[in-house]
DNA sequence: TAGATCGTTTAGTATTTACAAAACGTTGGA
DNA sequence: TCCAACGTTTTGTAAATACTAAACGATCTA
């Protein structure tokens, strides 16, 4: 109904949309994660979203169900008939860290591989790899915990 | 000259560039630094890369460029006359994660904006950015020292 | 000085991607 | 039993992107 928002509310959902596009995730994305983190009341319909942000039914669902798959925000217990909520989801973030955590060690293991490569090679050939390895060994070994005594607090 | 590699070689440096894609940066910049990750020598120039990878001139050229401003390969005096050789960079993975610890910092000055748009409303409401904004203060601030902690082994 | 060999830049192309419009299926209410 | 209101899915399109090909400029060599 409300299709017009303070101007310094849509730059926020805006600098948020253009933030996951830096994070080479869609756009529209960070827009439904903008709105939905300053949103009043914080549950929002598709159909709620679409008109704040101006933007189609269709691309609200696709980008929301994304959201959900990335741990960022949830259904929740529909007050209206026939109607879905979502609402950013208490400890996504934390979520959404874990994840790139989980990308890190991938890393980690792709360069064990080349190390298996470079076996028979002379030790200088191995230091990049070794570089890497150890590298990323540690940010496994170190920053998962790290990120959960934050969740804690 | 070499334009056959052996197969695992190929897997190796088409996982790294699978691995960019997942980051969100062009797969060809991950094939690069692949190849300067096993290369024999290190050093390669633009040509040799674009044989090895069977890719054109120009897109090595404008990849190797990428990957020099996120730091993680670099340019080296070349042996040969009129040639430029790159190679992976040492150290080049810390500067890569110090500049993603440097977008999360910006998340934390985003939701900083956000709060003060909220700070007239009931404090449920707000929770939701301070729960960001902690998290992303707390990662500002104990995750770089722990990298540099990691970086100095 | 001419030619060959680099890397860069520009222009062009093909693929991917984000997004919208429309069609569809479902369910609640009159 | 229709109709209206939702969300989803499908289809289409415009824009962004990755990559190539060709033109260009510079520099070493013969």
């Amino acid at each position: 109904m409300e299709d017009h928002l303070p101007i310094e509310d849509i730059h926020f959902i805006e600098d948020i949309g253009l933030y996951f596009e830096q994070m080479g995730l869609p756009r529209m994305a960070g827009r439904i994660l903008g709105a939905l983190l300053i949103s009043d009341p914080p549950s929002q319909s598709i159909t709620d979203l679409g008109a704040r942000l101006h933007a189609s039914k269709s691309s609200i669902s696709i980008m929301a169900r994304l959201l959900v798959e990335r741990g960022l925000i949830e259904r929740v217990a529909s007050p209206m008939p026939r109607r879905d909520y979502y609402r950013f989801k208490p400890g996504g973030w934390i979520i959404y860290m874990r994840q790139w955590l989980g990308l890190m060690a991938g890393l980690h293991q792709i360069t064990e591989r080349g190390m298996l490569l470079m076996a028979d090679k002379p030790e200088p050939l191995k230091e990049r790899l070794k570089e890497a390895h150890d590298l990323f060994s540690n940010i496994e070994l170190e920053f998962p915990p790290i990120l959960e005594k934050i969740a804690r607090k």
